[in-house]
DNA sequence: GGATAATTGTAGACACTGTCAACTACGTTG
DNA sequence: CAACGTAGTTGACAGTGTCTACAATTATCC
């Protein structure tokens, strides 16, 4: 039986968009060579031509999931004022993770294979996050000091932003009987938090220990 | 052939027992009921009689490290100072993820079962969530608008918690060149940072739009 | 052009998985 | 003693990833 697709040159993006389907309709756990196969109507073994393994494959879907998702990231609103910007970038991320919960699953939800035999994948993951850190450095500026700020504050925003959003696909909230509203301002609640957390500076004396509460004065949050 | 095992009567705990085992040294994804039946020295079918499924099995496993987890939390040093005791209780947080990274992957990185035939897994793990619900609870009033405030705090903390936590299992840091000392301190920064974004209330005329940069004047983040 | 080599796809096997069904051994209870 | 429920065994079945051997097609080179 010869070519029961059209591109015959293109069986190897065939094979990714079947996957991604495969993906949609039955995750990623359940995903398997054959059923892409199958849905193509060819040998079980055709893929084989185009992805070394099913790691391999999967790993390609990963690698184009983190290019949508800086672009994503990068064709957000920009207004020029760093801080408006930064917010929107939250948004986005939320924005992404809501929208696309298959492929944010499967760039931060599912076990990664072995970096050293996907480097392609790591870079592309490494480039998505830069596009965070970049935004941070260019408001700090250029000596090492500022960039450790730049990189720390980065790993507290995406620590916020992926737990929230795994946390929001896992559909674990509700079963947590949350107060009245709360699921609802979520997403603003955790950004306005999270801005405020930039604010942070280590105490001065800080050798190792870090006192976990917070300096003095701000809002009546405690009443 | 009767009984390689000495208790006969707990065949059930010596399954669950080498399944850890085998999670250990393959991961949660290659544990398979034939590997444990094997490792006791049983035929394939014999865990069956215990477990409905395979999924029954995990689901067992994640209850008993909710229990576990939940315990470590529970078993921190307390001050009698709500703000130092919930410190104490990120820091738990971070230290059970570091400490036991498989169970951590087990509870919070692995594809839940279907909720609906695994309610118990549900309950352990709700009780999980409200030792830190309730641990904010009990520093604010008794009112809706108090409960809600703490219901914020806590997915807040869980999803920066829970964020730092799985981006460390993930093994990511080392691709991102972070700047020199970043990782060493990252806990402290990360629990600081936290603290800081509790004191956030959302702005006053805030029907649904919040800006996301903070209120004012704080520390010297911004040179 | 025609021989040669590389690429692409197929077919069959192997070892592995979860799970269903039928079967055996045994302690309890009527 | 007979009936029965329980725990464990054995054997099947439909899946899986991937190895190997094979055929067909296409590209390359003299």
């Amino acid at each position: 039986m010869g070519k029961t697709i059209e591109q015959t040159a293109s069986l190897k993006e065939a094979c990714v968009q079947a996957a991604r389907e495969v993906i949609a309709d039955k995750g990623v756990e359940n995903l398997s060579m054959r059923d892409v196969a199958r849905k193509l109507g060819i040998s079980h073994q055709a893929p084989y031509r185009h992805f070394e393994s099913r790691d391999h494959l999967l790993a390609e879907i990963m690698r184009r999931c983190f290019v949508d998702f800086a672009q994503h990231l990068d064709r957000r609103p920009r207004t020029g004022d760093p801080d408006i910007d930064l917010g929107a970038m939250g948004h986005a991320y939320l924005d992404y993770a809501q929208r696309n919960p298959l492929e944010y699953r499967l760039m931060f939800g599912t076990p990664w294979p072995e970096p050293a035999d996907h480097p392609e994948l790591v870079q592309y993951a490494v480039a998505a996050f830069n596009m965070l850190r970049d935004s941070l450095r260019s408001m700090h500026g250029n000596d090492e000091q500022s960039h450790a700020q730049a990189d720390r504050q980065a790993m507290f925003i995406w620590s916020g932003l992926h737990g929230m959003a795994s946390i929001t696909q896992a559909n674990v909230m509700q079963h947590l009987s949350l107060a009245a509203g709360v699921e609802a301002d979520l997403r603003s609640d955790m950004l306005g938090r999270i801005g405020l957390g930039l604010q942070w500076v280590a105490p001065l004396g800080s050798g190792k220990k870090v006192s976990p509460q917070p300096p003095e004065k701000p809002g009546k949050s405690r009443p």
